[in-house]
DNA sequence: TGCGAAACGTACCGCCAGTACAATTGTTAC
DNA sequence: GTAACAATTGTACTGGCGGTACGTTTCGCA
């Protein structure tokens, strides 16, 4: 088994699934680039849960191990990218809200932060397996500079956010611990409801708001 | 050395500290309970940092690597254990802030938040390895029951927290949306500025008081 | 005294992130 | 045209760590 360092036999393999053959590839083909391979490590965490194999998603992208590590970098990486990726997505559906079911009156301080909040439930409700390898992924590190992907994921919260309170004049040191408070509250609640949907999207948000904004918020509580 | 001559083979062996001889330990040894374990697994996360291995765990506690999973269990419940030491140690010196040095009138929402999560801040701030250990064990699993390891550590806060803001009636969905939203937040502050020192433990109280006692605050910052 | 149960530590296993290295092709020099 | 070099890839391996199988030693009881 296992041939020594000359290997003049690489025909019995196959078990990585669709990769390309060995060797520099030919230039007209499909090279695979950063995106592509975010891509499909977004799929592959889809696919196989928060906890997919770096193989898996090398897999996936139908490419080999090495590639990912030159073209993205490692696994905390790519869940930087995701996390990028979500965040994104999270700011786009605020955008599509934005416009389409408000109106400029009611844009006063709750209602943005609430539409915000909705929007990032649902979200990751839809994309559970995506939120979770973001947030496995962020403390994998002693607690050095990298950190802060769940910051970046939930951060487009925080322009409405601060937005919505300035009607106090802070300092920049209380704005930042805000935000991170705002994030830290959103992911928190985000992560204990995933894992056990007590209540509905709604009411959640009904309820994240009335904390945040004690005077704004609506009774949400159906019972009694 | 602690090797006896009774193996074939063991003589070129001793990484592991103070191991105790194999087989059953004798009546009047001391025997290492689950309690001295996680005392133990303290000691070397405050000395090795939150990535300890669980062979230099043993090797602190002077027992076998099995004799940890027999007794307390894996790696998430030694986190867990963790975790649970820590909301102790806040609780207690909550305890004693409280007994020393607030009159009864002062009492009232906000100052008590504040003594709790001063205290907090300034035990995570201290047992700062600790604090990432739980962390990073919180999110070790792939979302499904035994989490709420970080909810735990902070759980202290709850009790004053929901007793401040019992003016209102609340539903119990509501109240645990809030609860979630306040250890999420206190949670994510401290990893903020633990990693990040960017103001005074007294000023990062104050901010996150007047974050969830909007009316009840001090404004804390010192440059204008 | 003997024998099963209880409790331990050594040595091992499987797994997985990350890397060394040969293989293969594009590109330039002469 | 071709030979050397640069570029780029996938295979196969390593190192380390969490977790466990198994032999070893002692206790308790008949």
């Amino acid at each position: 088994m296992a041939a020594r360092g000359t290997l003049p036999a690489v025909e019995a393999m196959a078990p990585t699934g669709a990769s390309r053959r060995v060797g520099r590839p030919t230039k007209d083909d499909p090279v695979a680039g950063p995106d592509e391979i975010v891509d499909a490590a977004i799929r592959a965490v889809r696919q196989h849960g928060p906890e997919v194999t770096m193989d898996l998603i090398a897999a996936e992208a139908g490419v080999g191990k090495p590639t990912i590590y030159r073209s993205v970098g490692n696994r905390e990486a790519i869940a930087k990218a995701v996390a990028e990726h979500l965040a994104v997505q999270v700011e786009s559906l605020t955008q599509t809200i934005r416009r389409g079911d408000f109106s400029s009156a009611e844009l006063r301080d709750g209602s943005q932060f609430h539409a915000i909040a909705r929007a990032f439930f649902e979200l990751m409700e839809q994309e559970r397996n995506l939120f979770f390898f973001v947030e496995q992924g962020s403390t994998s590190n002693d607690g050095e500079q990298p950190a802060a992907l769940v910051e970046r994921s939930a951060a487009p919260l925080l322009g409405a956010f601060t937005a919505a309170r300035t009607t106090r004049h802070i300092g920049p040191n209380s704005a930042r611990t805000w935000a991170y408070a705002t994030v830290g509250l959103m992911r928190s609640v985000a992560v204990a409801w995933l894992r056990d949907p007590y209540c509905s999207a709604e009411e959640l948000t009904n309820d994240v708001v009335e904390f945040v904004f004690p005077a704004s918020g609506v009774p949400s509580d159906p019972d009694s």
